[in-house]
DNA sequence: GCCAGTTACTTGCTTTTTGCAAGTGATTAC
DNA sequence: GTAATCACTTGCAAAAAGCAAGTAACTGGC
């Protein structure tokens, strides 16, 4: 319900309070935030200038909709991503990485240089969007 | 069974062939093998030069014991870590980064800097063992 | 040599999360 | 006005997580 408009009410004020950490640890509590197998690679397809729901579900990892659903709710909660009025002007949404999101790009470009050095048969696949972030 | 020995074993010949990919993005692969919530823990510990599995359980997130045994050997069959007789003579276990897994350094200390950053009440909470490395 | 304790797990079971398919209401395109 | 698209929600089966208890091999003290 609601969906075109969704930016407009007041989803993000509910605060969760402190969803209980495991540990002070900065390693595991980033974990606790986007240690899965899915988290990542929207934050990847921000990162590479995605920025809508239907283009998040075409990445060739197929992720479930209702996943990408409350993913993207996670990380809005945790000030990851901002929903936005998409910018061709039509009322459709757009997802945009916070500061603090941008911020993920080492983590991210460290994966990758990992994989492309030690798992055999990686490539980096997903072009850029436009020319509006270089590879992640 | 045969704890004090598995090392000698032929546990880690047994090849899964390819436990299929979900796309042949490296950071994709990279979720494939660590994405969750406690493999980049061991490789945390392993990184402050940890190396038994008793040491693993007393960290203080409390990594489940049957979790435990299970990313260990996800991680010895993905070749990140390999288990060799303790240091002290006795004939207990020790498990030990291989190079593949210390090249995974970069990736932890990016999630510790984003952190100790953008997450307020973290801190650096683990201390290297003796002198073997410095902080992740 | 005997017994208690430690190490490195395994097993059983319940709860939670994932993954797939189908459905839905609002919006946009023709 | 009708069909298609967008951004989800719902339902359900399967997998994984999490907890407690158990266990075989080894070690340490007497």
């Amino acid at each position: 319900m609601e969906a075109g408009f969704s930016f407009m009410t007041t989803r993000s004020s509910q605060r969760p309070a402190a969803p209980e950490r495991r540990s002070p640890c900065p390693v595991a509590c980033s974990l606790d935030l986007f240690g899965d197998r899915w988290t990542l690679l929207v934050v990847r397809d921000l990162l590479l200038g995605r920025t809508r729901y239907k283009e998040f579900q075409e990445s060739p990892e197929g992720i479930p909709t209702n996943i990408l659903a409350e993913r993207l709710e996670r990380l809005v909660v945790a000030e990851i991503v901002t929903r936005v009025p998409a910018a061709d002007g039509s009322r459709h949404l757009a997802y945009r990485l916070t500061r603090k999101g941008l911020a993920l790009r080492p983590i991210l470009k460290a994966m990758r240089d990992w994989g492309l050095t030690w798992e055999p048969g990686t490539r980096v696949g997903l072009a850029p969007v436009s020319g509006r972030l270089r590879a992640v």
